[in-house]
DNA sequence: AGCTGGTCCTGATGGC
DNA sequence: TGCCATCAGGACCAGC
């Protein structure tokens, strides 16, 4: 599944062959994803030049002088960039037809969204969907005191408040065990109760994590991503995550799994204490 | 307010 | 071989 790194690739070659671009037509072929598909979504963007294409966690923001498309991948969501559109394929719910070619939209599952935010309801940061949103990881601002201040008082487990997304974003449920485990910590330690050191040594770790994954996948995936059809190289990589049973590769222990509301959790019992 | 469980959906998987 | 049940997962949301 997309998490932030294959995001900011895809937002990184959508803006590399589309920015400055102009938007022409929107053909919605099944507007059923996680929200219907408004109307407004083939307005608001008509022959507008695509201004800039930004990253707000797993959200990417199609920017445009007129307002922003929101788009997210949800699970099984990707988007291919075709200077000839060609035959339409199953699950190829929308098109977005720019002049030097359609951008299309593909989603099995269907978890996605593509929601229009007109400049006029003022700046798309206050859209109810991105305004609780927590720091991105990968930005200036994100360190251990953050993550040690948004979580005192906080019962849930460490790996849940990682999810959930409201101090900081982009770590989806294979990066939470990953960074836990380079971190050291027990994915089933409450939130609340975990140093700040800890808590420092976790913030480098989700940005190293992060960081590695955006590099390993510019050279991986090309230009724009595919979900399907493509090895994760999330998982490829991945050192406890999917590895229950096969040896910690630091220190030979049994990977255990355990299920966190309803998510599926590696670590290693012994390098995780 | 914080926390839990439900929900959407389809492709992959495994048992019979 | 085919059919059916189960499961995975992002993130919002209702209900406590």
């Amino acid at each position: 599944m997309p998490e932030l790194p294959e995001v900011e690739i895809v937002r990184r070659g959508l803006q590399r062959s589309l920015q400055g671009d102009t938007l022409r037509r929107v053909d919605v072929r099944e507007p059923r994803l996680r929200w219907p598909i408004a109307d407004d979504l083939a307005v608001g963007p008509r022959d507008r030049a695509l201004v800039d294409v930004a990253r707000r966690g797993k959200y990417l923001l199609l920017d445009f002088s007129s307002g922003s498309l929101l788009v997210h991948l949800g699970m099984s969501g990707s988007l291919r960039f075709l200077p000839e559109p060609g035959a339409v394929g199953r699950h190829d719910h929308v098109d977005l037809v720019f002049d030097r070619g359609t951008l299309r939209y593909n989603d099995p599952r269907r978890f996605g969204s593509m929601i229009w935010h007109d400049a006029a309801r003022g700046p798309v940061d206050a859209h109810p969907l991105l305004a609780g949103l927590g720091v991105e990881p990968l930005s200036p601002r994100f360190d251990g005191d953050v993550l040690f201040a948004a979580s005192r008082g906080r019962t849930v487990s460490i790996k849940q408040f990682l999810l959930a997304g409201g101090a900081v974003v982009g770590v989806g449920n294979i990066y939470a065990s990953e960074s836990l485990f380079r971190a050291g910590i027990r994915p089933t330690v409450a939130a609340g109760r975990v140093s700040r050191p800890r808590y420092h040594a976790l913030a480098e770790a989700i940005r190293l994590t992060l960081t590695m994954a955006i590099e390993r996948g510019g050279t991986t995936l090309r230009n724009y991503v595919s979900t399907e059809g493509e090895p994760g190289y999330a998982q490829v990589d991945a050192v406890v995550y999917g590895r229950a049973g096969q040896p910690c590769r630091r220190c030979d222990a049994p990977i255990r799994a355990i299920r966190q509301q309803g998510r599926m959790t590696y670590y290693c019992p012994r390098c995780q204490a």
